[in-house]
RNA sequence: GGUAGGGUACCGAAGUGGCCAAACGGGGCAGACUGUAAAUCUGCUGUCAUCGACUUCCUUGGUUCGAAUCCAAGCCCUACCA
């Protein structure tokens, strides 16, 4: 079988690795981990290529462990944060486990009854039981002061005024157990991770060598940000999460869809399965045609099948056909409410919507947090009543307004929509 | 435990008795330009509102006609020492 390393590399899924000797021991049947934080009851957009590097591993026969950091996750890991985190508990850790099985299940195959089967580790179920004296006797005394400190991540933190607690300080043992434990217990030879997590995947090579005797691996992928220098994952601020609840298609197709035109080549390596002559067709009308979008459809549509099946693409799609194709004159509010069953959307009484000033309602509605910001978007020009310019202050919401009586299409900026419901 | 410094809006950071809803920068939002781009330029950015009113500068009390600014106690952070 092809070496799943030249996958990776081909696909910017690689950045280091521990050892050269992790290609060979790729030839043969490996197990390989990486963790995710159960910091929600969904994953993130930011959690894609993660999840990309083991579906790779997956699909090129290696066996594939998920671990989810129940336990982990009630310490925080300092690694790339200025703050102390706050403490999850046992019980949301628990309650989010179960939405990210669920995520996952979309990317690796979990069957048990297939070929190659994933699973899934809780590290609480293994660090519940164990005693601070415990911990300090059989794992501590491996790990050296003078590293600890060295850590970047450690560093960093007690450079800055926020400094850095205990609690914290001694996430990268836990870490490093569960590599230990996973090794024991699976005999997993491999932890992957972004390349913020090199300082805990050595935390845990080091130990597994030092407490088992034996030589494990770890390897990093590179941090994926845009060309501007925003770490993916987020749209205004808020994470795009895998949940529709959380996330709707077409918030979700929207996120790809706005890809720049320098990064979606990237991405679509990264983040899909197409294969390399596909890609290049795209490449080359993005140099061509930029302004067709093609690669960033491709993109949008390929991430949003696999995450939410052809019935969550085809409504994400539709919407976007009414919202940036045409006009929407001639369609019913009936037509409406399921092309922007996605949207955003708020629910007003008839007499609290008709005759008032607009910029009142979409403070009312829900779809701007204070009147003042309100004001200011309707005062600057910044909101559309059915794909319509909105005129000033003084605008008022008619009846003529209402679509069929029921509905009010509103529209702030350029792209973001909230739908208006009248009862 | 000792000593010194510090906690200001989303973030960073000025402000050291009234002219402070609080400079400046970043971020965010909106407009123009565009390709649902990028870059750039412009406006806005505590809450409510017609002037104007109201609630803020870690917490709680106090001094004062008046406090983010002064005093006291408390909580938290940082540095050095122990």
């Amino acid at each position: 079988m092809a070496n799943v390393l030249d996958t990776l590399k081909a696909r910017y899924l690689f950045e280091d690795m521990t050892s050269p000797d992790l290609a060979a021991a790729l030839d043969q049947k490996l197990t390989v981990y990486a963790g995710f934080d159960p910091t929600a009851e969904s994953l993130q957009a930011g959690n894609f290529v993660t999840i990309m590097a083991l579906a790779h591993m997956q699909r090129q026969g290696h066996k594939v462990i998920a671990l989810v950091g129940g336990a982990t996750g009630l310490i925080g890991d300092p690694s790339g944060k200025s703050k102390e985190r706050n403490l999850l508990t046992v019980e949301t850790v628990q309650r989010n486990l179960e939405g990210i099985r669920e995520n996952l299940s979309r990317f690796l195959d979990f069957n048990p009854n297939g070929e190659n089967p994933a699973v899934m580790v809780n590290n609480y179920d293994w660090f519940k039981d164990i005693s601070f004296i415990d911990i300090l006797r059989d794992v501590g005394r491996y790990f050296r002061m003078t590293q600890m400190l060295a850590r970047e991540s450690v560093k960093k933190r007690l450079d800055s005024e926020e400094g850095m607690s205990f609690t914290e300080f001694c996430y990268q043992i836990l870490q490093g157990y569960d590599f230990c434990h996973l090794y024991k217990e699976y005999g997993c030879r491999l932890q992957i991770g972004g390349s913020d997590q090199w300082g805990n995947i050595t935390a845990g090579t080091d130990l597994v060598r030092k407490l088992c005797g034996e030589e494990v691996f770890g390897m990093t992928f590179p941090l994926v940000c845009d060309s501007n220098g925003n770490k993916f994952g987020k749209s205004e601020g808020n994470a795009i999460y895998l949940d529709a609840r959380k996330t709707s298609y077409y918030e979700f197709y929207q996120f790809f869809m706005r890809t720049l035109d320098a990064d979606v080549i990237r991405f679509l390596k990264i983040f899909t399965f197409l294969p390399q002559e596909r890609i290049d067709e795209l490449a080359e009308c993005v140099a061509c045609e930029p302004e067709k979008r093609e690669a960033q459809r491709v993109l949008a549509e390929e991430l949003t099948r696999c995450v939410h099946g052809e019935g969550g693409l085809s409504v994400a799609r539709k919407a976007t056909e009414v919202l940036f194709g045409g006009s929407m004159e001639g369609l019913g509010a009936g037509e409406l409410t399921r092309i922007f069953a996605d949207v955003p959307s708020g629910t007003l009484a008839r007499d609290h919507v008709v005759g008032r000033a607009a910029f009142e309602v979409i403070a009312a509605a829900g779809m701007i947090s204070s009147k003042g910001e309100a004001r200011r978007l309707v005062q600057q020009g910044g909101l559309s009543i059915n794909n319509h310019k909105a005129g000033g202050l003084e605008r008022l919401i008619t009846a003529e307004d209402l679509i069929d009586g029921t509905l009010v299409v509103l529209r702030s900026g350029k792209k973001k929509y909230f739908l208006l419901k009248i009862i």
